[in-house]
Parts: structure tokens; sequence; C-alpha cells
DNA sequence: GCAATTCCCTATTCACTAGATAGGGTATAC
DNA sequence: GTATACCCTATCTAGTGAATAGGGAATTGC
């Protein structure tokens, strides 16, 4: 189960992504909208913030917008930010592998071999569909006016 | 990341199914060949046999000895077992869907729709990969001698 | 029939993390 | 120059992973 926290980081950035990108997206409005504490929220969006995926403005009609396009957005990029590495075993990712401490010959380990296969399957998925594939598969409704929620 | 206590299921799933059937393996032996704490072990066991999974003997040359064939055990049960749900989102597991909360139409959630992609993926191949395939692709080398580590 | 062996059961500990909550600091627009 | 909204740091709580501890119950071989 992924956090509560990537959820929320999901929810905001499609908000962000579905809304026109002249005006800012205030926190508290994404708050409310969806449900999530405020303060957790600010937390979140900083993260975005500091990954460079979101930009902000303060003051009067601040908030947040998109800094990189919604289609170079992947859903894995989102989810390692807040979740660490993904893959099931630490010799399985790329991006921070770490030997297994008592693993003698990796290479003819059955129990990475068989995750290798399932890990791959996920992250290809992960990894290719970007914020705007999914802002596309929504039939066409453009629910802002909806809780786009899970 | 799966848990400790899995990726020691799993070792000593192999390890029994890789072995003859006619003894039983010790759970004592099986701690010490993969370096694994005894009595924690002993507890994953326990809860092997009572999923259905192993059968024990107690007493002199006494352990445990597959009860189900190897080939009727997959992955996945193995590690909903002591995982609890692999679905990433609770609304995306089949075997214990609990609905989101704040959730007001879970068919048009993009991100369940994005995560149901993945999971599919991820799910098909350790529901379908039981613990006798993993046993086969190991280029036919008994590796009973080795550690079979993760 | 008894002692060694091995499985079995329950409780406890310790460190770590998710998931917030709290409170104020800082920049900006009007 | 004040309201607005982002930003930063600290703290709290419940829950969980990963063991450790200690003894009880069944079985086998002698």
């Amino acid at each position: 189960m992924i956090s509560n926290k990537a959820k929320y980081a999901f929810r905001a950035l499609l908000a962000i992504a579905a809304s026109s990108d002249r005006q800012a997206m205030a926190s508290a409005d994404i708050a409310q909208r969806y449900a999530i504490p405020h303060k957790f929220l600010e937390q979140i969006l900083v993260d975005l913030k500091k990954a460079g995926i979101l930009d902000s403005r303060r003051g009067k009609n601040g908030g947040y917008v998109m800094l990189r396009p919604a289609d170079t957005i992947s859903f894995g990029e989102v989810l390692r930010l807040f979740e660490g590495p993904l893959a099931p075993l630490p010799c399985l990712s790329r991006q921070s592998y770490r030997r297994c401490e008592d693993c003698i010959d990796e290479s003819r380990c059955d129990i990475r071999r068989e995750f290798g296969r399932a890990y791959d399957a996920y992250r290809r998925v992960l990894d290719s569909r970007t914020l705007a594939d999914a802002l596309d598969s929504g039939h066409g409704q453009n629910d802002d006016f909806l809780r786009r929620s899970a």
C-alpha cells in the first residue's frame, strides 16, 4: 500500500496539472477540495517544489503551478519521491541498488530472480505513464468540480 | 520493499521444497544454513503450517515438510500471508477490497486507474509463478550447499 | 518409561516510521 | 502596511517490523 502522503501528492499534482496554467492554486484550496489536512499538504507541496516539479508564488493570489510539464512527470518519479525505492528487494533497485547483506551469489538467487520479473512489469508501467497520460485517459470528462480521489 | 519476515519465509520454503521429501528439515538447520534468527524463523514456520502450506513432525528427526506440492504455491500467496494485501491501494485489492474513504467516484479516479495498470502487471507475475517454477529456473544447479539468499 | 529432541505458544522489547499537529517566520500583492 | 499565502522547524502519537526470551507440549529412540 502506498502512503497517504504519496496519495495526497498525486491528488494535488493532478489538480494543479489539470487547472489552467495562468493562475496558481493555493494549498488551502487544494486541501479543502480533496479533504487533505492543510498543514500536511503544505509539507508535501514544498517537497514537490524542492524536487523541481512545482513552482510557487507567495502572497495574495499566490499558490502552486507546474514547473515541468505534466507529460514529463511519471508516476514512478513521484512515487519514489515520497516512498523511496520501489523495488521489492534492495538488490533490484537500479536507482538505489544495495546488495543484500547475507547473499552469496546474487545471480543465482531464486527470490531475486522471481521478484525481478514482477518488479520489471510493475516499474515499466509506473515509469512510462505520466500525469498527462492519466488526465488524458479520464474519458474526456473534466472533473474539476468533482473530487478526483483515491 | 518486502519484509525480512517474508524473505525468510521464501528462503525456508525454497529450501524445504528443494530437499528430498522423505525426511523433514529442522527449523534449527534452516536457521543456521541461511543465517536466520532461529526463534524468529520458528514463528514464520508456524505461520506457514497454519496456512496449510507446511506440515511438521515433532521430536527426534522431526522438522518441516511440504504439505501442498510446490507447484501449487505461488509467490503471491506466500507474500500475502506475510505482508497482507499486495495492492497499492485498498480499492484495487480483489481479495481484501476496501473502498477509499473519501472517494466519490471510484471508476473515474485517475490514481486508481493508473495504479491499477501497474498492479495488474505486478500481480499477474507473482500469482502465476510458483515455488516449483522458481526452482526449475535455477539453471539446473542444485545449490543445497550454497545459501540461496536475497 | 524417560530423556533428548524439536516443534509450539505467549509475552516483551526496541527502534523506527507514518501521519499528522502546532506555531510561528517570510515574502508579496494590493 | 496589512492581509494573504507560502515556508520552516519541532513535537506527538499509534502502530509496526524485527527480533528476543522463556518455557510448554509432543514425539522418538533407546
